[in-house]
RNA sequence: CGCGGGGUGGAGCAGUCUGGUAGCUCGUUGGGCUCAUAACCCAAAGGUCGCAGGUUCAAAUCCUGCCUCCGCAA
């Protein structure tokens, strides 16, 4: 029986853990990100793995800094390290030590979006499918080379929550049909083709304003690649307005970037660049909830008017 | 003590500054109109106004404390 160590942190790696210990693979020691201070009131929370073990009564290592708080891993004599998410690069000496090193489980079709935030990324770029890729690790970030990949498409309707739950899911059976292989040697890996890297950092905040003057294309993809988390936002009348659902909408307009050009009972109509346009229909204003446009509405008819230009 | 906005029938809000019988849009139920309808008309039910205390003849409204939801910032 492989000693297995674990290395994982939010709900992404949560079913990839689960699994293994399903599977009745001997998962011994999880290792996870130090408890965090997490929203307003700052509570101590610990991260999602944390719980799942915690909940199987497996030991759980926290350390702030893995390289170089790491003695505890090596104590443990692992066969094998799989990471999920972990969070923090693992320094050399634990991807040397297991007989069979360190694999992980990320959420790309490497060697396309390495990095953090692969997910959101490939709905907000666009893309078509994305999926997992099991994969040596090095010490350069998501650089190892390939074990095995799944792909996933990409619908229309997913978002980066559902987007997430399919490929934890897929990351988690794609595990358990390669590993049997992959204690076997059954497995050649291939080497990631360094042209077509592309990367996938952390989300900035930046990054979560919605720039009304992009074709209405890029506005929809960003809106969906960022919710439900950290959701995309923009401002009426200066005050912030989240974004939380919305469509591509038929047709021309000749309005600014960002203008109002339509309301009706349950969505309104933002220009967005190239003449083309989205509708809106979940909103969350500054201090509110997430609520429907109809619901929004209700209160008052003229809260969302016509030619009122969002982001200014 | 980081900054700020909320908590009013099932939903979203107005009313609070300037105390004096609980209001709007919608939903629900019943009835009507219609070939018919999610449309239109009429009616009804449904709220200790977040909690506790205080001021007052009188508090959703003023004062004090607390609980709770949310936006920003970290």
């Amino acid at each position: 029986m492989k000693k297995i160590v674990f290395m994982g942190t939010p709900d992404f790696a949560v079913p990839v853990l689960t699994s293994l210990l399903d599977a009745n693979y001997d998962v011994g020691l999880v290792v996870t990100q130090p408890d965090r201070p997490v929203g307003r009131k700052r509570t101590m929370t610990p991260p999602p793995v944390k719980k799942a073990a915690v909940a199987q009564n497996i030991e759980v290592f926290q350390p702030e800094n893995i390289r170089e708080d790491y003695e505890r891993i090596v104590e443990y004599k692992p066969d094998i390290i799989i990471t999920a998410a972990y969070g923090q690069l693992l320094p050399k000496q634990l991807l040397e030590l297991p007989a069979y090193r360190c694999i992980n489980v990320h959420a790309s079709l490497l060697p396309k979006l390495r990095g953090g935030a692969p997910i959101h990324f490939s709905i907000i770029n666009g893309e078509s499918e994305t999926g997992i890729t099991i994969m040596y690790m090095e010490e350069k970030l998501d650089a190892g080379d390939i074990l095995t990949q799944e792909k996933v498409v990409i619908e229309e309707t997913d978002n980066v929550g559902t987007l997430h739950d399919k490929l934890s899911s897929v990351g988690a059976s794609l595990l358990l049909e390669t590993l049997p292989k992959f204690f076997a040697h059954d497995i050649k890996p291939i080497k990631q083709d360094e042209r077509e890297v592309t990367y996938a950092p952390n989300i900035s905040r930046e990054m979560e304003a919605i720039d009304w003057s992009k074709d209405a294309r890029d506005v929809f993809n960003l809106i969906r690649g960022l919710c439900p988390w950290p959701v995309a936002y923009s401002t009426y009348e200066g005050n912030r307005m989240k974004i939380w659902h919305a469509t591509e909408s038929e047709g021309t307009y000749a309005g600014a970037p960002g203008e109002i050009v339509a309301v009706t009972e349950d969505y309104f109509t933002v220009v967005c660049g190239n003449q083309h346009a989205v509708n809106i229909y979940d909103i969350q204003p500054a201090g509110n909830k997430r609520m429907s446009v109809e619901q929004y509405l209700r209160g008052s008819a003229d809260r969302i008017s016509k030619q009122v230009v969002m982001g200014e």
